[in-house]
RNA sequence: GUGCAUGUAGCUCAGCUGGUUAGAGCACCGGAUUGUGGUUCCGGGGGUCGCCGGUUCAAGUCCGGUCUUGCACCCCA
């Protein structure tokens, strides 16, 4: 045989009980959307480069997947031999590219509001389940390709829309039976705390070095800032406020009283209290926590931010997001704020894999088996089967008459849970006789009654 | 992008300081059992030891490169 086939690094195939289990995350998700009135769109896979260059910060501008078009790489081919060796090689000169792979779905879904805005009625609320790409080093959990689930509303304020998001990350988890986190910010308190240190100019530097508070420990915290050349007055103050531990309801009357005096900050504390006001009227089973240590690195955040990690599995985020101001206003549609976050249904898969989540009937597709007997069986059977179909039960028969043995290891291996055996005698009688492949029990049955059954 | 590990049958892994035709369990196929599976017994197929090169009389084993997967940094779903 000649070289294995073989995919590019941090991509994968997906077998039919992959798939099987990745739709039932995503149908999952998608039915929750649903209720709370969220419309599907889709957008394209490409985008043109200047719609997503910028957006993500530069570490994400580096991870973008760039596209070149066939115009561009064959206008500047030199001689028909270098012609031939780039073709065969898909070699590509440095050369501006036009186009990249999408990132997320926030941006093009930003780019598509304004596109479409004289079409849209705000508030707009969408969700889009697509594959985004991210040039970033594979490892567990992160993938090179993977999909997201975003659902936001734009073309509104209200902090009810935080709230609601919540509602539906709690009801997602919950229906997948996902233990689970909600971490819980906003970007105007982690400025509010760089207004009262006084080191608004350095806000980018104290949120990242925040970020890693748990991961690194305060004293390395404390020297980061140090090297960044945070005054060490501004450092003591800050630690002082990274010291303080308690519930969320401590964590906010001590925040509010420290942040009184700075503008944005006591803006930020207003709309932390009004979503945790509304949240605790709330029946949220996920555990909540108000976390000064969640920055998120996207550069277009505002406002609240969230971020979902799964108890006892170490895999990042399953699921993030959080308010962007002004997204629009970079397509050229200024003051239309929007609020979303997106599940991560690859990472959802790892861990559900990993605690053994799947539920064992959501891995059958088929119902009912008929075993083939014969040709004189066969078209007796066509017609039963047909007859289940038309009723909207999943049915399959057997394409040959093979060994009986093979026909139930067959159903066993796609845990079809009803076998259906039809011989001469069934035939005569007029009757089905139907084996239940979990007890191993067999009643003979009416078509009829059969289909009552399922 | 930087540093460190990893790779043997479809899957999980043995294979000693280099030494005949590279093994096991599970899975698959066939038989015991011509209409009864998921438990038993017997038999069978399947590997260019990730790929390329080097050292050696001899390489799965040592060396270099490359790719894959994973870990840390970074960032995130």
């Amino acid at each position: 045989m000649a070289q294995k086939p073989s995919i590019p690094k941090g991509t994968r195939d997906f077998s039919p009980i992959e798939m099987v289990r990745r739709s039932y995350i995503i149908n999952t998700i998608k039915e929750i959307f649903k209720l709370y009135g969220y419309q599907q769109i889709e957008t394209p896979a490409i985008e043109n480069l200047s719609t997503l260059l910028g957006k993500y910060g530069d570490e994400g501008d580096k991870l973008l997947y760039k596209i070149r078009s066939n115009k561009s790489l064959f206008s500047q081919l030199g001689t028909e031999k270098e012609r031939h060796i780039r073709k065969v090689y898909n070699f590509w000169l440095p050369q501006k590219s036009e186009m990249a792979l999408r990132f997320d779905l926030t941006v093009p879904f930003a780019r598509y509001v304004v596109q479409h805005r004289n079409d849209i009625t705000f508030p707009f609320k969408r969700y889009q389940i697509q594959p985004v790409w991210r040039a970033d080093r594979p490892q567990k959990g992160r993938y090179r390709e993977f999909f997201q689930c975003d659902v936001d509303v734009i073309g509104s304020h209200s902090l009810l829309n935080e709230v609601e998001l919540i509602q539906i990350i709690n009801d997602v988890f919950n229906k997948l039976q996902i233990n689970n986190v909600i971490k819980i910010n906003n970007r105007k308190v982690l400025y509010g705390i760089a207004e009262y240190i006084g080191e608004t100019e350095k806000f980018t530097e104290i949120t990242v070095a925040i970020d890693k508070l748990d991961k690194i420990g305060i004293e390395k915290v404390k020297e980061e800032l140090s090297v960044c050349g945070l005054s060490k007055k501004a450092i003591d103050r800050l630690q002082q406020i990274l010291n303080f531990k308690g519930t969320n309801e401590e964590k906010i009357i001590f925040l509010d009283k420290m942040l009184e005096n700075t503008e944005t900050g006591k803006n930020g504390m207003d709309e932390i209290k009004a979503v945790f006001g509304y949240l605790n009227m709330l029946s949220i089973f996920s555990k909540m926590e108000f976390d000064l240590t969640l920055a998120r690195g996207l550069d277009y955040y505002t406002g609240a931010i969230i971020e979902v990690i799964a108890k006892d599995v170490r895999i990042g985020s399953i699921c993030g997001g959080g308010r962007y101001d002004d997204l629009t206003g970079v397509f050229g549609l200024p003051d239309v704020s929007g609020v979303g976050v997106s599940f991560g249904a690859d990472r959802i898969y790892d861990v559900m894999m990993e605690k053994n989540l799947f539920p064992e009937e959501t891995l059958s597709t088929t119902q009912v088996l008929f075993i083939n007997f014969g040709k004189e069986e066969e078209k007796y059977c066509l017609h039963q089967v047909g007859k289940l179909r038309a009723a909207g039960i999943n049915t399959e028969i057997f394409p040959e008459a093979a060994k009986l043995k093979k026909q139930l290891n067959y159903a066993n291996n796609k845990k079809i849970p009803f076998v259906v055996l039809v011989g001469e005698n069934e035939m005569k009688e007029n009757v089905l006789t139907v084996k239940d492949m979990n007890s191993g029990q067999q009643t003979k049955m009416t078509i009829n009654e059969l289909k009552f059954r399922m």
